[in-house]
DNA sequence: ACCAACATGTACTGATCGGTTAACCTTGAA
DNA sequence: TTCAAGGTTAACCGATCAGTACATGTTGGT
């Protein structure tokens, strides 16, 4: 299988996994639906997981991707930055295909901190916290580190209840309670 | 099957489904992990949807009692009731067996909105902002709804982190943001 | 033309899935 | 004492699970 065909491949998975979840999908089902044989799928993944983790790899590049591109697209001051992340999560919501974060599903379904599909989950939102830090650095925050931690909190429960309640009502709602955050800890200063 | 027995079975599936994810476990190990015979099961319960059903429909009684109980015993003003939530939550991130939110676990495992499960999970949310909406409304708040529907969003978001990170880290920022939010609605009359 | 590499579909493994059936055991009331 | 209710174990159903084996293309380089 030649590079472009696995990613081809794990972008297909990803798909599948997205919509279906990780348990519920089953190899036979999956082969189906990526067009690749079985045979072919374990030629490039011993087991299951591996093909999990690597989509789960390539969604974290993505989303993260995703997020700087449209917040620097949606705010030029890292003030305005830190609030657009919540307008790119009102994009996010809005699309057909939202079915919450790929994340919140694994570390769901695979719930012990020790798996690794578990601790990549973990890694993704320490990530995205890292990066929300260092534009709070450059708002010249009291305490970036803390201003990223509790933005991460709103934006995930963004999320889970985007999932579950009307999104336009929710976005709404995080990005007040944003606006709030911002707004305290660069009072501070 | 009694009614005491058949409380007994859905509070050890609780339990089980808690622990180890909806999909994950099967009829089979369930039955061994009750005590129940399978053949049992079954009499009470046509499907193992139902039986998904009934420990929902008791962990939002068991959850929502914990919690009114537990914000009654921390303050008696609703001011300090509403920031309570979050002091009950790091009293439950401490508990040994603490794994996130059984609803959200649900709502990742069945995604579809018009599915029964993901309908529950929907409505025990739903539930939450109601009680939480209740307490806004005896501060005097303008807009109690509002405050509620904040407030819940930062309590999903530091469940989802406790899973993932250092709850006690996430406890605290949870409920700095949300002492932001209160004053800043009590602020506002 | 030939060969090796890689893809494929099909069929298989043993285990487990949700759910059913049947034969047996225990209990308490008539 | 008998009988029915409701429990048990155990085997079974067809489907699907993750993963493997194998025989058959298809492809591109030499």
């Amino acid at each position: 299988m030649s590079a472009s065909k696995r990613d081809e491949l794990v972008q297909k998975a990803l798909a599948s996994f997205y919509k279906g979840g990780f348990h519920a999908i089953g190899m036979d089902r999956l082969a189906k639906e990526t067009g690749v044989s079985k045979t072919a799928i374990y030629k490039h993944f011993r087991t299951k997981e591996e093909l999990i983790l690597a989509t789960l790899r390539l969604r974290d590049e993505q989303f993260r991707n995703w997020l700087r591109r449209r917040i620097e697209a949606l705010a030029a001051e890292p003030e305005g930055q830190l609030l657009a992340i919540f307008d790119a999560l009102e994009e996010w919501f809005e699309e057909a295909g939202f079915r919450s974060c790929m994340f919140i599903k694994a570390s769901s379904e695979y719930q012990d901190s020790s798996h690794p599909i578990h601790a990549t989950a973990a890694e993704h939102k320490r990530l995205l916290s890292i990066y929300f830090a260092e534009i709070a650095q450059k708002t010249n925050a009291q305490d970036p580190e803390g201003l990223a931690r509790q933005l991460l909190i709103v934006k995930e429960g963004a999320i889970v209840l985007a999932h579950l309640h009307e999104h336009k009502q929710v976005a709404a709602d995080a990005r007040t309670v944003a606006k709030n955050i911002v707004d305290t800890a660069l009072a501070d200063i």
